[in-house]
DNA sequence: CTATATACATAGTTACACACAGTATGTCAA
DNA sequence: TTGACATACTGTGTGTAACTATGTATATAG
């Protein structure tokens, strides 16, 4: 059958994904944004990830002096407000730089096998 | 010290690069090559990529169905080569389009966040 | 008052990159 | 001939991170 094939790619495709997931995440943190708010915007854009990966993936970004947060209360249920830090901003700007370079050298890699 | 910030750029780097040193390797595979050598031309080419990452990945792929090999022995040491299967041609294609299209995704992420 | 959307949290599983160490062959120069 | 270095591959252990699944609690609509 055909669904290992498929398997496969999707596996795959989630590998290529996984180190791009911070990156999206800072990107869309320059103003206060809350997980839930967050995750229906990276959605929008292209970008799905898992409830049980962007909770977990806030905190250890937190924890890592990337973000700063603060409960709010305000008419719905309280929710967690998260931004970029000033070392946010900074690791921001060099992980863009090392994906934009990234990208020049996977086109590098791959343009000679173009069939 | 600014230990701590480098320190976590590197590691966040890696994982940049993690998804993609497949997509790297099955890149390369398209005429036999064996480890050593597919080592140093992704080095060359800016994808550097260690030994005990290189050598269980090339072993999981062909286990994938990705890659064929064959053990040869010629003047120097015995040599393992390696080469895209039909079913490895198939995934790059589609791993490469899926690259193109996470790229395009990200570039949307971040435009607006251009300082 | 019950179903659904909102909002966050966490335990358990799996996969992978790397550091480190080991084995063995080939080559070259003192 | 021996010792150093490059070549070529293998294996173990460790740490990190994404996902699945589940749980908790608050709002809102019928």
């Amino acid at each position: 059958m055909q669904k290992a094939h498929s398997d496969l790619a999707a596996k795959l495709e989630q590998e290529l994904r996984r180190g791009v997931l911070m990156l999206a995440v800072l990107s869309q943190l320059k103003d206060n944004q809350y997980g839930y708010s967050l995750r229906h915007a990276l959605d929008a854009k292209g970008m799905p990830i898992e409830e049980g990966t962007l909770y977990p993936l806030l905190r250890r970004m937190e924890e890592q002096g990337l973000l700063q947060s603060e409960w709010k209360i305000e008419d719905g249920p309280p929710r967690r407000y998260y931004r970029r830090s000033k070392d946010g901003e900074r690791i921001y700007r060099d992980l863009a730089e090392q994906w934009r370079a990234l990208v020049g050298t996977v086109e590098g890699l791959m343009e000679e096998s173009t069939s």
